[in-house]
DNA sequence: TCTCCAACCTAAAGTGACTGTAGCTTATCT
DNA sequence: AGATAAGCTACAGTCACTTTAGGTTGGAGA
């Protein structure tokens, strides 16, 4: 029986989280002591660990509810799972686009300042929008009125 | 003179997050008609124009703030704005890396599961921890204990 | 047994950057 | 004059926690 300290310690997350997890749901309601204090088990560490690897993929915590209750039953088939997976991996490729496009484009900023001066500075120049550089709004998928 | 709506759609945001911008003090508080609303004029579309794009490098509105600032008067260096720009491209290189490593992750147990069944689902397993691929929890720079 | 103190508890507020809602007022057009 | 789109304020909600305040418990040492 481990307090939720030790817990915290053994998953590698904090106190404040497991108490959240409960609070929402995610973990079922600790055993406690005569005290009151939270005592958990194995299977506990389990739980947590499932959702705290769920929370590292990018997951929210709504899918991982679902995750959760998929996984605890061995039956059935596992297609949600892989259609939760498969979304989740379309997000994060448009993610890592958008956000290679800023590197891009924060890149030529700083790289294209060799000025010392506010009145001809790149990167304010680039933030004031006159730049042409590959992070015209259109870069990322704003949607200006012409 | 636009109305809070025309300059939304000039600069591409919406109406909500113009009112927002002036509560915080991003932007200043519009002129009014007689009746009390906003009228904008050219300069107020710079300043919004130069805060969308500062927001779509990802900067945070308090930086935002400093970069207005630092933009508004043409004298001094511009050094803050360049450091504030290495500063931004350090952590969005830092999130391409996490990003990176949950794509490869996602991808495996999404390829990785050809079975039907929640009992031996690659993605479930994936998420339990049990898989040896790249997502390891090192991989994404947690903190667990020994 | 007593005391001490780290670790635990709850409830509520704060974070960031908006977004949404309710209920009202204004500007503009016919 | 009436209709209605667009404006207004104030406040609550979102997500996934984190922080704070103020109080209680459990286990170890004296």
């Amino acid at each position: 029986m481990l307090t939720i300290g030790a817990l915290a310690r053994r998953a590698g997350s904090k106190v404040q989280t497991i108490r959240y997890y409960e609070q929402v749901g995610l973990l079922k309601p600790a055993k406690r002591t005569m005290g009151g204090q939270r005592r958990y088990g194995v299977d506990d560490i389990a739980r947590l660990t499932f959702i705290l690897h769920s929370r590292q993929f990018g997951f929210s915590l709504d899918v991982i509810r679902e995750l959760l209750e998929l996984s605890s039953g061995s039956q059935g088939s596992c297609e949600p799972a892989t259609l939760a997976a498969q979304k989740q991996l379309n997000a994060v490729e448009m993610h890592l686009l958008l956000l290679f496009n800023q590197k891009k484009a924060l890149e030529q900023m700083v790289k294209g300042c060799t000025c010392d001066v506010v009145a001809s500075c790149q990167v304010l120049e680039g933030l004031r929008g006159h730049c042409d550089g590959p992070l015209s709004n259109e870069a990322f998928g704003g949607q200006n009125n012409p």
